[in-house]
DNA sequence: CTGCCTGCAAACTCTTTGCACGAAT
DNA sequence: ATTCGTGCAAAGAGTTTGCAGGCAG
């Protein structure tokens, strides 16, 4: 018996929001940008929509050590990459990362487990932001 | 004017937990087993104190996307590793990645970017586990 | 004696959940 | 009709912080 997933208004705007969005994304931003589409849709239902995006592989969800979790369309990119974190303008960027999956095979193996994912993340400072104060990344955030 | 750190039995008691542990730990094991050192010791003190110990660099802070976050005694080990997070029993191992730092200076410096630090983390499954319902990694967790 | 450190409890942030209502099939 | 989805507000977990008192230097 397969669960039936039901078309609402409040999904469809929360579709939209994610993949009109080319960055980044918290689930409180997220609530904003959905709500410009529809008014109508509530934290909660923010909430309780993003597991069903990431469990099918729509949205990728990106812990970066902070307090909130970030999440990103999955517009079909390659699935071995890295996230290059900004320590200065916090912006996330996402780049290829081709032997990762073999990096985690080969050590996950040696412990007798079976790899599942790979993540890999730099931290990283800017240059510009720190001799101007400003860089041309830090306006890009989702308001 | 340097700021002076000052000695306390809270402190002492911490520091002794910290290091006399060998695995990873949350702050709330933290302050149990500080507290069998010296029951006076307060959740506060413990909060306190791991950013100090975590900024003085004898103690490394490492996220692995659960929601609390873990510590490490920082006990000389190499700085390139990585983690290996089990999904069964929860076990989280440290390994050698020697070419971790290249890989953050490579990719960051495309980015324009001064690599600050790299991480690399690998969820998986733990075979015995799947099929026994148990493994020897599982009661090493700190109680 | 002075300033740093402490415990307590309240506050805070992000996220989850119980409930009753409402809408889709 | 039945099941699933929703908003609201309260609850929850982990962490931080204001305050008054206490102790190290």
């Amino acid at each position: 018996m397969t669960k039936s997933l039901r078309i609402t208004n409040q999904r469809l705007a929360i579709f939209d929001a994610v993949f009109n969005h080319a960055e980044h994304f918290t689930a409180e931003e997220l609530l904003d940008v959905s709500r410009r589409i529809d008014p109508l849709v509530s934290r909660a239902t923010v909430y309780r929509t993003l597991p069903i995006l990431t469990e099918s592989g729509l949205v990728k969800e990106i812990d970066i050590g902070r307090d909130n979790k970030f999440y990103l369309a999955n517009k079909g990119q390659k699935t071995e990459r890295a996230q290059v974190v900004c320590l200065d303008c916090e912006k996330i960027f996402e780049i290829d990362a081709p032997f990762l999956e073999w990096y985690g095979n080969t050590v996950s193996e040696k412990l007798g487990l079976e790899p599942e994912s790979q993540r890999l993340q730099v931290h990283a400072r800017c240059l510009k932001m720190k001799d101007l104060q400003t860089c041309e990344n830090q306006e890009e955030r989702m308001v």
